[in-house]
DNA sequence: GTCTATACACCGATAGAC
DNA sequence: GTCTATCGGTGTATAGAC
């Protein structure tokens, strides 16, 4: 038996996820401080003051579609398999949030934004889903290096902030610019040059 | 013998200097921006008005900065011995850019606002200099190539942009925050990471 | 709830006195 | 050249009719 829903509320809803999907275009497009309030109501085809109907805010607007993504990502990290490394699930979602990058979704730093950074800080939707999410991650870097997959050489904290980093790195733009690589060959190269190092292992050697 | 400089010229050079300075300052702390000219007058204590005797405009303002920059690390590139491999000298240059950024100085990638981004690209001397950098960039990274001790599993451009966008990455403020490590031993992690990659060596293995 | 119209604040750049 | 004062434009958010 399923729930009866409105169909009110069906089209509020249905706009609601129209707007997130406006905003993740424009914020990975412009970035939090170019995007005007007006750019997202002629994005969706409404008045920008209907806007302030759904969010109260610019910042709640952002923080709104960062929160999903994060979701997204939770949801991500639960659909592996469970009997993969942990260093393969690490690989894993490197790939996953830079397919998402290349598929025109927002990068998970906000550090485009110092605005944006500060505003999300006060928002607790927000930190409650970032913090669950660090915790996977810390979780799974500790997994890995219980296996002797992670280098010595840095630190659990560091792992992690450098698989962010890297999942926002402009180092994507750049390629996708370039056009040499395709959307494939973009994502292994970076996850080759995240995992592997720029540096040649010692077994290849000068030819 | 020494060319006699008027006194109002030095003044005037002196302050323009100053001005560079707190641009640096208020560009790495706030991004351009948030950064206000209003900010700026404040910051080196003269009027607003008085800054457009010196540059015509906000983003030449920013230019100027990062003219600078870019030519300071021309000449630390230049500053470092001949008979150091091409290797060293790539990690030695990232060495110089975090080490830059952690006394306060603006990272090179103006990647933290698209505005910014698009105003240098019409400006012709900051192409000039961003070209020579990266001309003598890619020069090394083929040299070290040559000398097997870049990994095949990256390209030259690939290498390139991953050694700018580390040396602007976010997981150096996140480190700082955290506290646990020193200004050295974050330059020295980042640079393990970056041309070590996260993964252990095949000979490290589990213990 | 959605629209149009507008209040209010901020910022880049300029004018004009000294 | 430096100051004060101000213009013009833009952007967030709100008011009020429908």
């Amino acid at each position: 038996m399923t729930l009866k829903i409105p169909f009110r509320q069906q089209q509020f809803d249905a706009r609601e996820e129209a707007i997130l999907d406006a905003v993740n275009r424009l914020l990975s497009d412009k970035g939090y401080d170019l995007m005007t309030m007006e750019d997202v109501a002629l994005e969706v085809g409404v008045a920008k003051g209907s806007l302030y109907k759904h969010f109260s805010s610019k910042e709640k607007l952002a923080a709104a579609v960062l929160s999903r993504l994060l979701r997204q990502t939770l949801a991500a990290l639960e659909a592996m398999p469970a009997e993969w490394p942990a260093i393969r699930r690490l690989e894993e979602i490197l790939r996953w949030s830079l397919q998402h990058r290349l598929r025109g979704g927002v990068p998970h730093l906000p550090s485009t934004s110092r605005a944006l950074q500060r505003s999300l800080m006060l928002n607790l939707e927000y930190i409650a889903l970032a913090l669950r999410v660090n915790k996977r991650f810390h979780a799974l870097v500790r997994e890995a290096r219980r296996a002797g997959d992670i280098s010595a050489a840095v630190s659990d904290d560091v792992v992690v902030y450098t698989l962010y980093s890297r999942a926002c790195d402009p180092t994507v733009e750049f390629l996708v610019r370039d056009g040499k690589l395709d959307a494939g060959q973009i994502v292994e190269t970076m996850v080759a040059a995240t995992f592997g190092g720029l540096r040649a292992a010692v077994n290849e050697g000068p030819r």
